[in-house]
DNA sequence: TAGATTGTTAATCGATTAACAATC
DNA sequence: TAGATTGTTAATCGATTAACAATC
């Protein structure tokens, strides 16, 4: 079976949703080495986690192993963007033109992911009109209702000043996007249809600190 | 019991561990607002989960909060800068001077937080000398293990290519650090000793678009 | 005192792992 | 065929939650 939500089986976890897109990022290394077929093994020891997890994960989508040999690099990896719906290119809105959302304009990795900034936004207005990342102008902020009519935009990135963030987060959500990558230091209150996930170096250095002495 | 790792008793779940800081960040944003006590349940509601939980992580370090009324404030937060080791500063070296590491070098939150940029590094001839962040200059990465052995550092940001990162962070190891924040999209071969976190994007957007159409 | 909230226990829930038949 | 590795089952392990006595 393809995708257990059509069917209304149990959901999958998102525990296991969310290992999917570093597996797809270490078949991709893989392939870039030139390398053909791999193993749950192989990928374990990559990844530091079992095979039998690997194996297990990827079970609730389909059967994409052969018995002795392994998993074909190209097509595990095809299939894994089928089940992300990575397969098409997803336009993103980024806002706020600092210095952090400058170095996300100018992020590469986006394009081959699935993903392309179509707008950055800042409520400046000596940065807006500014040039910013690959060919985009920095946007008023103003305008946002606009342009998600315009791009059927359903994903932002935030990265905007803590104090700013929950207002931001508030217009984003009224403007109609559902999904949030917020850089910004703080839980945001948001309706249950929205999802946010987050990035805070501060979370990761202080959960380091624990183990130091 | 303050902690537990030095009496032989099970060690704290790092799950545990990693909701900490976020606990933490979510105080302090409570004492800026001039709040003095809080409860499980409001902190639950704040951060989406349940009252129990916290209760409950909170209850693996001693007892912070007082029947009837809650916890105070500032106490919690000193107790937990204490647990996760931020009550002091730690040193951290930046490797990588290009977009994503000026955004770091700038970024205004780590110094509060427990953690100061204390040198920024990169291989670039062009970059070594040029002026970043607050008063640093560029240095060259060759020079790594001097400035560790005058420094102690133990903490690394990495922001450098994919391609550079397991180079960069075999040599972070080699010199003696035992922490690396690691943004590049690569999972790093690590020996036991060293823990790495990451920061990749485009997983947190994969992992967003799976529940998108 | 009455109301509120903690810290903790035990039950529930969910995730990981070990093992192995199937089969390439 | 023999060796390797999958997909799956059942057991184990661990995390979360509900409930409540203690007590501020």
């Amino acid at each position: 079976m393809k995708d257990e939500r059509e069917q209304g089986k149990a959901p999958i976890p998102d525990i296991v949703i969310g290992r999917l897109p570093v597996y797809l990022r270490t078949l991709r290394l893989l392939a870039d080495d030139g390398r053909e077929v791999t193993s749950s093994q192989e990928l374990g020891e990559h990844l530091g986690i079992s095979s039998a997890q690997i194996r297990k994960d990827l079970s609730h989508f389909g059967e994409f192993g052969k018995q002795g040999t392994g998993y074909n690099i190209e097509f595990l990896c095809r299939q894994l963007q089928k089940i992300l719906n990575v397969d098409t290119i997803w336009p993103v809105i980024l806002v706020g033109a600092g210095s952090l959302g400058t170095a996300i304009a100018n992020y590469q990795e986006f394009e081959s992911s699935g993903f392309r900034i179509v707008a950055v936004m800042d409520e400046d207005l000596q940065k807006i009109g500014q040039p910013i990342g690959h060919g985009l102008r920095i946007k008023d902020f103003a305008d946002l209702n606009q342009l998600v009519r315009e791009t059927r935009v359903q994903i932002a990135v935030m990265a905007v000043p803590a104090h700013a963030a929950q207002r931001v987060a508030a217009q984003l959500i009224e403007a109609g996007l559902n999904s949030i990558l917020c850089y910004a230091p703080i839980t945001l209150a948001v309706p249950p249809h929205v999802r946010v996930e987050y990035i805070d170096p501060v979370v990761h250095f202080q959960h380091m600190t624990y183990y130091l002495r």
